[in-house]
DNA sequence: GCGATTACCCTTGCGTCACAAGGTAGCTCC
DNA sequence: GGAGCTACCTTGTGACGCAAGGGTAATCGC
């Protein structure tokens, strides 16, 4: 049961406040289902981000107004339920981009990591 | 009550898993007292990192045998206690400052931001 | 002596949020 | 009819950053 804390319980708490970015920047490029972005993010290097942590967060996102939805049948299943960006959404994106950008750098510097990398 | 909201809500969350990690790199470099550290983590641009952030971060470090204490007079003011890395602090610190290049590493891709920085 | 200020410690309660687990519905193929 | 996939959603748990509040020791000005 606490097993997510042997094995991912830092990188958790280090997806926290970033997961919604994660999830507009899919939608950024085109409507998507939740069932697909687990998927996506996966192909991403978010590896581990199940369907758990998605749907609940999708609907924070609608609820607030950063996403539009629509249902639409799918080939093989029930409805998808398709998520896209509102211009709202769009805002929030850019913003929380910059704030992850700006906190990442901070973190660096305080772990001194700045310089000594790489970047290729 | 919530302007924690208004101010920072998502740099709340983006420390989540990394403020740990900053104080033992603060310690790293000798042993420090907690009101320092406060001071020291805003040194570096950690602006707003609190007394009521560390203060338990603190108690748990110390219950989880990461920093070894001692308790010292101070020139002015109540005796101070200094906090020490121990070496499975420093096996955790290094694990986990691994953990947090990875995530963000996977983070950045996730969020389209690969390559195109920067890092001056 | 006494209030104010500063350095320094700590605890309580709150709210957010990722996640595991568990549940439902629709389709296909045997 | 059941195995297996797609696809949706909810409930409960736990971690943890933080504001607020409280306490103690030294110093300074009056």
């Amino acid at each position: 049961m606490q097993d997510m804390v042997e094995n991912g319980g830092r990188r958790t708490q280090l997806l926290r406040g970033v997961l919604d970015l994660c999830l507009l920047t899919v939608m950024a490029e085109g409507p998507a289902y939740g069932y697909e972005m687990t998927k996506r993010l996966g192909a991403r290097g978010l590896s581990m981000v199940g369907e758990g942590s998605i749907y609940p967060l999708l609907g924070r996102l609608e609820r607030d107004g950063l996403v539009d939805t629509h249902r639409a049948a799918s080939d093989g299943g029930p409805p998808r339920k398709y998520y896209e960006l509102s211009s709202l959404g769009r805002k929030a994106l850019r913003e929380g981009v910059f704030e992850w950008e700006t906190t990442r750098d901070a973190v660096d510097a305080a772990l001194g990591l700045t310089g000594t990398e790489v970047t290729a």
